[in-house]
DNA sequence: ATTCTATTTTGTAATCATTACAGATATATA
DNA sequence: TATATATCTGTAATGATTACAAAATAGAAT
């Protein structure tokens, strides 16, 4: 698990971002936890483990490593910033029962669009909402036992 | 302008949505300025014609009418919340730099993705982040002036 | 038209996420 | 080790949204 952390180093430094153990526990938590945390979630379970942290040092750190390109900033919903350390092009399937984001695979440049070749587009993001398998065969047997 | 108060009245039987003169007059103003306006803006001009309107009533009348299918929420960015009266399936492009949304028409059944056969797939949003023309003109003309 | 009931609106207060900021701490360099 | 710089922390401020109860309004019944 710490193992890792060398190649997060690297990836930092690449970047020119000075390394700190904050700054590294927050990008080892999103390359363990691909759910799409929020900056509460994050905070939470670092703070066992960092009992000083502080949730500003949480914001500022996602969004250094945003602005770097390592992460990507998930707004599926309106409510709750979520974050993801997976930077390629894919897609997000959001529940709207359970709540969880699922990542799904999708090849962007088949999606046909209007020209927008005077705009210059710098990414692009796919949102899905509905229910998730989990959730639909609950209904169905909520429905079975009435 | 007045004359469609009439068609957006039936919109609202339609769907079970008593009519009140502030609901009518946030679904006007939703349709007469389809540049997905945040929550402050539809309150700071319908303010001026009615001077009681109250910011709860908007944030209501918009969660109704999003429950009722009638409008959809935006959220490219995390931190505003911004409404569009056009339900169709339709792309979303914001400018980096002047911050406006522009609409664009895509077909999305030409996207491909992953089985995602056992979900239930309720919506679909796509959205673009870049430079639109007029800024990226500006940025060339600065550049020429140095 | 009047009364009654249910719904809607309003305004304030509470909540929650995020940002600003300044002092404390840690890091990198000489 | 001393110094300068960058980072972290904790509190306070901000801004968006929600909760709530009283006031106003609309629609139905008389």
């Amino acid at each position: 698990m710490e193992a890792s952390f060398e190649g997060l180093k690297q990836e930092l430094k690449k970047r020119d971002i000075n390394l700190s153990y904050q700054r590294l526990k927050v990008l080892e938590y999103l390359t363990l936890n691909r759910c799409h945390p929020t900056v509460d979630q994050i905070f939470t379970n670092l703070h066992r483990d960092i009992p000083t942290l502080s949730k500003t040092t949480v914001y500022n750190t996602l969004r250094i490593l945003q602005e770097a390109g390592l992460i990507k900033v998930v707004t599926i919903e309106d409510n709750e910033t979520r974050y993801d350390i997976d930077v390629e092009d894919h897609g997000h399937f959001k529940c709207k029962l359970c709540g969880k984001i699922y990542d799904f695979h999708t090849d962007m440049s088949s999606l046909t669009f209007d020209d927008l070749s005077n705009f210059r587009i710098d990414s692009k993001d796919v949102y899905f909402k509905g229910i998730c398998p989990g959730c639909l065969s609950n209904i169905k047997e909520n429905k079975r036992r009435g």
